[in-house]
RNA sequence: UGGGGUGUGGCCAAGUUGGUAAGGCAACGGGUUUUGGAUCCGUGUACCGGUGGUUCAAGUCCUCCCACCCCAGCCA
């Protein structure tokens, strides 16, 4: 068997072997570890995006496919930074993806007396000590990337003055800032992470689950390898900027003589076209108002995303596909539409509604009459059923879908043109009548009554499809034509002196008032429908009233009539 | 300038005892179609960052070089 092959038993047929599974299948197949456990570490500080989607996609799904387990850690151990607000968010955006870890939901503040005690066995070993610079006096010491740093004063304290020190911190008897207590390394180590690094600071604040039980805090490098030591973590996975760390990860446990102990692996953080994916550029969107708040739907937020109309299904999909690798990389938000689309078109109903309306009458259609037209709500699957549409003489139809001086390709509306309305009639245009402006307001056409349902007995080929909307039936609704929220593949990219805001779209949200089929006055919030020809479409969870739906454009279909008309501009 | 990483078609990404470059997205062309949707078929001379070398044979091994990313929080 090759190093490639699957784990025996592991449920990973025909996915990519990444590298990450192939360690652990080695560790699988060499004896390291008879089982797999991995963990989902957020800080309960913000809200999840799509990069944490990888994470949690890749760390739930090792623990899925190995019959093994993965972890909901929050790793709460800076209380000035974090909230219970976010550990609630954070838990209803991991469910949302589809991971559910049972019992298994962790606080790495569960841990802070066992690591305290790691702390104090540390000084105990003289491999720890309380030092009483100021933070700025560390920070000069600490060398810089190219030359070592110098020995604090304190270093050389004896075990039971550090012992004395450290249990005075934990009882509050000093200030913030005032000692610290760092690991015994290497002051002229070439990783700058291993220059006595803080272990335990001081921090007067009440913890969002301990209160005020402590007033010293571990810091993430300490915290989080005995977390996963005392969790029994096999395989710590965590993003590319940790690498550094690692080395201290490793020396923590080493010199605890922790064993079994987990190996942290890292690999490359998402990256997306067109989008922005750091908590502090998101946190920037909202507090200048630049969206609505964290679950704007055009926000990478996954609550963001969710009201936008984005599946769990797709996402995960997504994040099978793009791999995991330790390149840096920028993936094409196309693909995640592409996996947005391909499960929406399985999933949505078909419904009819015009977000830019013009109107139509056809004047041979008897006044006051309406048909009702059944009609699919899924063009491949027929047990998706079938609901009732209105016709009447007076439509809306799309505004896009006319032009007075159409070319060739073109294949909709025009002057004398003759196009079909789904699962009606085929219509063709006799007048146009304009405003003062010279604007087109209102279409004449006449409409052919042999060709009920859509369909001619004599063979006519007719090339263009539209939708419609009976006017008198319609349903008035709010539509949110959602756009890319930046202009530029990277919006990094900007001139001297600005920030990525000024590559804000400015025609991100366009709101309009539409007309929709009448059938959809009883949509719910959240439900997800295709308005044929023009994209998927979702009920605002937030926005919308019972009878009153506001529609957010989760994403086009795509377009080849745009794609033909960018091609003839060239 | 120290240390740690990474470089395979436009974007991701396989490639693991060296044997002569998967797949997806995008793009383009065509069939089909009551959504210009969906679907089906087809299209890429990838100097595998560069260089020199080992070898019958190198993306895979060795040399040197280049580019990019991360690290000097009592953040994570």
């Amino acid at each position: 068997m090759s190093s490639n092959a699957p784990a025996p038993g592991a449920e990973t047929d025909g996915r990519v072997r990444h590298f990450i599974r192939q360690i652990i299948d080695q560790h699988l197949k060499d004896g390291s570890w008879d089982h797999v456990a991995t963990r989902f570490p957020p800080e309960p500080n913000g809200y999840l995006h799509l990069g944490h989607a990888k994470s949690i996609c890749l760390n739930f799904g090792l623990g899925q496919e190995y019959h093994g387990s993965c972890n909901l850690r929050f790793d709460d151990t800076n209380p000035v930074k974090e909230d219970v607000e976010y550990v609630e968010s954070i838990k209803e955006d991991v469910r949302w993806l589809g991971f559910d870890w049972g019992q298994r939901q962790f606080f790495a503040s569960d841990y802070f007396e066992q690591i305290h005690g790691y702390a104090v066995q540390l000084i105990e070993m003289g491999k720890a000590y309380v030092d009483s610079q100021t933070a700025e006096q560390i920070r000069e010491t600490r060398g810089t990337l190219t030359s070592p740093g110098s020995h604090s004063p304190y270093r050389e304290r004896s075990v039971e003055e550090n012992l004395d020190l450290f249990r005075r911190m934990r009882a509050g008897e000093f200030k913030d800032g005032e000692h610290v207590l760092r690991a015994k390394i290497d002051m002229a180590h070439p990783n700058v992470v291993l220059r006595d690094p803080a272990l335990f600071r001081i921090r007067h604040a009440t913890h969002h689950r301990t209160g005020d039980a402590w007033c010293i805090y571990p810091m993430y490098d300490f915290a989080h390898c005995l977390s996963d030591a005392i969790e029994g973590i096999t395989h710590s996975i965590c993003t590319l900027e940790f690498e550094n760390n690692r080395a201290l990860y490793d020396w923590v446990l080493d010199t605890l003589g922790l064993t079994p102990r987990p190996r942290q692996y890292e690999f490359a953080r998402l990256n997306l076209t067109g989008t922005v994916l750091s908590k502090r550029k998101l946190i920037q969107l909202v507090q200048q108002g630049h969206v609505s708040g964290w679950d704007d739907p055009r926000m990478p937020t996954l609550c963001g995303i969710r009201r936008r109309g984005y599946t769990p299904e797709a996402l995960r999909d997504f994040c099978e596909r793009i791999g995991v690798a330790k390149a840096d990389s920028t993936v094409d938000f196309a693909l995640l539409e592409h996996c947005l689309r391909e499960d929406l078109n399985r999933r949505a109903p078909r419904v009819l509604g015009v977000v830019n309306p013009l109107k139509v009458v056809i004047e041979n259609y008897p006044e006051g009459q309406v048909e009702e037209f059944e009609m699919p709500y899924s063009p491949e699957d027929e047990s998706a059923g079938t609901r009732t549409v209105p016709f009447s003489r007076e439509l809306w139809i799309e505004r896009e879908d006319f032009m007075e001086d159409p070319p060739k390709k073109f294949f909709r509306l025009g002057p004398g043109r003759e196009v079909r309305l789904r699962f009606a009639y085929y219509v063709t245009c006799t007048e146009v009548i304009k405003d003062e402006s010279g604007e087109v307001v209102e279409l004449r056409c006449t409409y052919d009554p042999a060709t009920k349902g859509g369909w001619s007995q004599d063979g006519r080929k007719i090339k263009g499809t539209m939708h419609w909307v009976s006017i008198a039936h319609a349903l008035p609704a709010q539509v949110r034509l959602y756009d890319k929220l930046f202009v530029k593949d990277n919006p990094m990219e900007v001139e001297d002196g600005q920030d990525f805001t000024a590559n804000l779209n400015p025609e991100s949200l366009k709101s309009v008032q539409g007309y929709v089929e009448p059938s959809l006055a009883t949509a719910e919030p959240g439900f997800i429908c295709q308005f044929e020809r023009l994209g998927y479409f979702c009920v605002d969870s937030k926005d919308s009233a019972p009878g009153k739906p506001v529609f957010n454009r989760t994403v086009t279909l795509r377009d080849t009539w745009a794609q033909v008309q960018r091609n003839m501009n060239k």
